[in-house]
DNA sequence: CGCCAGGCCGTGT
DNA sequence: ACACGGCATGGC
């Protein structure tokens, strides 16, 4: 027996995610669909997921064309290139030095466990594949997901800042939920959907949502060219 | 100039 | 378990 909290967890748990889907269906409409990852192939996903953390994506763009300029954008490239070059062409990432071990450590596990091949990593089954990635240094959830859901076509869900924001700020969660917590409830805002299909709508929830902040102008007054996007991430709190 | 960007990690409570 | 600072660079 647990009480009023449980049964109004019971609540949340079918009334949230309804309305989060609302908000999604909303942001769809408005900015349309987006069409991700912007990447031609899946280790360009990859690359791009790491180098992205905490970075604009105009700076990640420079150092994807730093090493597809050179042939290094291959599994390939990435094994023979030495952890020091690789440095210098990431370099307008930031944090080069652990990005760059980062990486290298991605080709690792791909050859250790997959003989160097995206396709059988693709292959194997995401409740494998999420852990491994977990243990490797400088992939955390967020980058974890990215790589599941837009390198490998897993139906995962990513949960970033602009998303945090939204569910709490529309009072879907309290301000102390967690990365698991927030992906659970967008993962069962599209619970009813048939695989293929919920696939899709994760991949352009957080498109749309990313874009939403890309126009945002900043995070703290309203901008003139962008006021459904403020009026969705920076609602009053409740 | 100061703040921020599509996080993650080590350290101290 | 959780908060907090460091990590590097470029754009605005």
């Amino acid at each position: 027996m647990r009480g009023v909290a449980s049964r109004a967890t019971q609540s949340s748990a079918s009334v949230m995610p309804a309305r989060l889907r609302a908000l999604y269906t909303r942001l769809l409409e408005a900015y349309g669909p987006q069409q991700w990852w912007p990447a031609k192939t899946p280790l360009e996903v990859i690359v791009g997921a790491y180098l992205t953390q905490n970075t604009a994506w105009t700076s990640v763009e420079k150092s994807l064309q730093n090493l597809e300029g050179r042939g290094l954008l291959t599994v390939e490239g990435l094994r023979e290139v030495s952890e020091e070059e690789l440095r210098i062409h990431i370099r307008p990432s930031g944090y080069m030095t652990r990005k760059a071990a980062a990486i290298k450590a991605f080709i690792a596990l791909l050859d250790s466990y997959y003989g160097g091949s995206l396709e059988k990593l693709a292959e194997e089954a995401p409740e494998i594949v999420r852990p491994r990635l977990l243990e490797l240094p400088g992939v955390g959830p967020e980058t974890a997901d990215a790589i599941l859901l837009y390198a490998l076509g897993q139906p995962a869900m990513v949960v970033d800042e602009y998303l945090r924001r939204l569910v709490t700020r529309h009072g879907l969660l309290p301000a102390s939920a967690r990365y698991m917590d927030i992906q659970q409830l967008a993962l069962g805002a599209f619970q009813g959907d048939d695989p293929a299909t919920r696939r899709q709508h994760h991949n352009e929830f957080h498109a749309v949502i990313v874009e939403v902040g890309k126009r945002h102008c900043g995070r703290v007054a309203r901008c003139e060219g962008c006021p459904l996007a403020y009026d969705l991430l920076n609602a009053p709190i409740g």
